[in-house]
Parts: C-alpha cells; structure tokens; sequence
DNA sequence: TGACGGAATTAGGCAAGACTAATAATATTG
DNA sequence: CAATATTATTAGTCTTGCCTAATTCCGTCA
C-alpha cells in the first residue's frame, strides 16, 4: 500500500511549483534550465525535485522531456500563487513597503501562512481601499513613523512597558530606562532585566499597578511601570 | 579565522532561544528537559541544539549544568518573542482569528517576518485600535464574510477576474466562469485554464479591456472579462 | 559511602535539500 | 550525418535537524 501520505509540500517544492506554473502560463510547459534560473539552484536540485513532484501527483515528469503540472499540481501551485500575491499587495498597500522587498518578503511569508489568514488579508485590503480615509491615515502613520531609516525600530514604536499591560498579561522585562536611583529601586524589588512580571490588577484609577515577580506581589506606581519595558507573552 | 558567518538562525534554532527565554525568566535557568518537553523533541535534540547555540554565542552552556541566555541570546530571543506577541495580537484582534489558532499560525509566522513587518503590522494595530468605526467596520465585514465555513475561501472573497486588473499587470487564469458558448468561444481565443494575460488598458469607459494573449492582442467587453477568474503575478 | 534512578550526552542512523563531478541524452550545425 | 554544444540525469557528498539506543553524570537516600 504506502498511499502518499504528506498532504503538504514544504516550502521549497510549493516553490519549485510556482517556478513551473508561472513558466508553463507564458510558455506552455516548463524546462528544467528555466526553473533551475528562477530559483538560484543548480540542475540537479531540479532534478531531485521533479522526481518528489512526480511522486506526489503535482506534476507530468518524463526524463528528459517538457514539465507541466497536472492538475492538482496547477491548484496547488494557484494556491501559493494568490497568498503570494495577497500578501505582497498587502504588504505594499497597507503597510507601505517598498514594492522590492514587499516581493521578497512575501515569497518567504506564502509558505507560512494558511488560505485562511490570505483571506482575510485581502478582505482587510478591501475594506482599506474602500475607506480612502483610513488608508491616507495609516499610510500617513506609517511613513511619520518610519521615515528615518537611522532611529531604531524600538525606539520609532515605543516599547511596550508594564503600563500598557492589561490584567493577567504576563511578560519579560527587557529594560528599565529611567536614571539611577528609580532603576536601582526597581531592579532591587526584582524588576531587572529577564525577570517574568504578571499584572495582577490596578485600581480603578489605573493606578497604582499591582504585580507579581518571583511569587511576591508588588504595588508599582503608573510612572514606575511607565519606565519598565517589556516584550508580551 | 573562520568567523562565525552566518548570522542569522534557523527556525528551529529560534524557537529553541525562545523555550530558554520563558524558562530562564520564570526560573532563572533552563534545564534540557524543560526545553525538550516545550518544543516536543528528545533531549538527545537539545543537547545538539545547546551545542550549536553555544557555537554561536547565544547561550551559556557546559554540559550537564543549567542554561542561560547570553545578551546577545537575550536580545535575540527578545526580538522573535516579540514577533511572535505583535503577529499573533494582529491575527486576533484585527483578523478576527480564533486565539489558539492565531498562536499556533504565529509561531510558524515568526520566524519569516521581518522585525520591519512586524513593527509596522503594530503600528497598524495601534491605527485600528485608536478608530473604533475602523475596528467594527472590519471584523463586521470578516465576521460576514467567514461565518459558515463551508462556503469555500474563494468563493466568499469573489475570485479575481480579468475586469479587476490594473493596466500592465500579468495573471494566470484559473478558470473561465460562464455557460457553454461564451466560455468556448473564450477558450478559442486562447483564454483558458493555465494561459497567462496581460492587461494592456482599457477604453476610458472601461470597456472593452485590450488584453493580450500569446503575443496577440485581444479586446474583451467588460463582461465576458469579468467570468474569467486570474491569480495575480 | 555506595547504589540507584533520573537527566544529559554520545554515537549512529535517517530524510530533506542543496552541491560537484561524471555521464548520458538531445539539439544544433557545418 | 557526424561532431559538438547544450541540457539533463546519476552518483556521491555535505549540512541540518530530528530520531533511538547506549552510556555517562549527578543528586539523593539508605
Ligand atoms: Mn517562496
Ligand atoms: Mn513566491
Ligand atoms: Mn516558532
Ligand atoms: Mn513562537
């Protein structure tokens, strides 16, 4: 028996496909050479791959002969295809990347991510295109924020800090950016750097904050935790 | 010399980093064994994966003690985590995605995004956040749009067709979505499953469309462009 | 102290995916 | 049509990352 058992193809193959796919539509059908170019490999590699290919049903593979896909290979290589396309679009349109490294940042991203969250991508798109006010003003927050290439992305955003955490959010402290004796203070009660803080709650006010560290439980004040920052779990 | 070259780490290697990082925290060190039940392998795999992180510099390492981060593993770790946090808060309140599924697709998604995406999808976030008709506009329009799942992914989103593409752009086709005539006299032109198009413009009305196929020109009414479904290059 | 049991490491194997070098098939062309 | 050039395949190697099995280390307890 031993039915094809993998449903799916790992990333290099989902590119191999999309190498013939692509070829074959302007073409009619795929030589090794030309995908062997595309991808940057060599013509064994190809070879090695088509044979898998041929395994698994995706593509008409005869030694020495012109490669097209078949037709599970052909929707499986569409598929690929469009959350390339969505996620580059998406990538462009919305977050205003450059169109360069908008393409080779999605031909990364296509093989991790499911039909599913392309979907909603080029739903969220839509509704963007659909509101040219939303759009000017996320293009306009965008670029504001990362005109200059020089201040570093933390910086450009802000970090989060035990602040913005909401009740029962736990996270890792990666900084206490205050001056000498608040830090010292804090770094005393355990509040360093590495440390796992979890906030327990704040008053109805907002302040002050109470967390745990280590087991024990601490009351911060809202500038206290305003100045410790931290990456979310 | 030989220089550790490589700079950056495997996938696999991060998400290593990262089960040290939330141990470490919580603990102050990590043991093999928590890391191997975290990330489901042996603890024959994490001694591999201690030795090659040690190599580089990101983990402090001497067999059978306690393992912690270096700063540099520190940072590292701090960077993916912080990926993973903003890519799966995206996924959930702005996709409108299912909080175990969004953590599963986001520990995939960490690792090919880059810091750059992932500051600016938060940025993004901070948009959404900040117009709440923004936020209810769209996961009103997703809520709509997934609701009964049966309904397949291309259907709900209403495929791409010829009449949807910008001047100059290229597509496949995927298929032709009309009755017997007009669907064979397309195919006869040349527009059929698997041929690539390229939109040459359009009339100022916008129709017809002039297309071009095989190296030949074509003009399509508005129509007949609108029932052949394309994924975008 | 010494024996035991759990934790960690080593040794060796396997699969995927790339490479080089050698070889074979096909195309081109005088 | 034979010689040559191009293209493709095979054979064998390397790296990464996982596995199992065997072994070693170390903390605990009688
Ligand atoms: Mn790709
Ligand atoms: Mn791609
Ligand atoms: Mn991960
Ligand atoms: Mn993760």
């Amino acid at each position: 028996m031993t039915f094809e058992s993998t449903k799916s193809l790992s990333a290099s193959l989902e590119d191999y496909l999309q190498a013939i796919f692509w070829t074959a539509a302007a073409k009619g059908a795929a030589r090794a050479k030309d995908i062997a170019r595309q991808l940057g490999v060599k013509a064994s590699s190809v070879t090695g791959a088509l044979q898998t290919l041929a395994e698994k049903r995706f593509v008409h593979y005869q030694p020495y002969e012109a490669i097209t896909l078949t037709a599970e290979g052909f929707d499986e290589a569409a598929r690929v295809a469009q959350r390339h396309f969505i996620v580059r679009e998406f990538f462009v349109t919305v977050l205003g990347l450059d169109r360069a490294v908008a393409e080779e940042e999605a031909c990364r991203t296509e093989h991790c991510l499911g039909d599913d969250i392309a979907e909603r991508l080029a739903t969220l798109m839509e509704f963007v295109k659909a509101h040219p006010d939303m759009e000017s003003g996320v293009s306009q927050l965008l670029a504001e924020r990362y005109r200059s290439a020089e201040i570093p992305a933390q910086v450009r955003r802000g970090l989060v800090t035990v602040a913005d955490l909401r009740s029962g959010q736990k996270a890792v402290i990666v900084a206490v950016r205050s001056g000498g004796a608040l830090a010292r203070r804090l770094v005393d009660m355990g509040l360093g750097r590495g440390a796992l803080v979890e906030v327990e709650g704040a008053a109805p006010t907002g302040d002050p904050i109470r967390v745990k560290i280590r087991g024990y439980q601490l009351a911060l004040r809202r500038t206290e935790a305003a100045v410790i920052s931290v990456v979310g779990k």
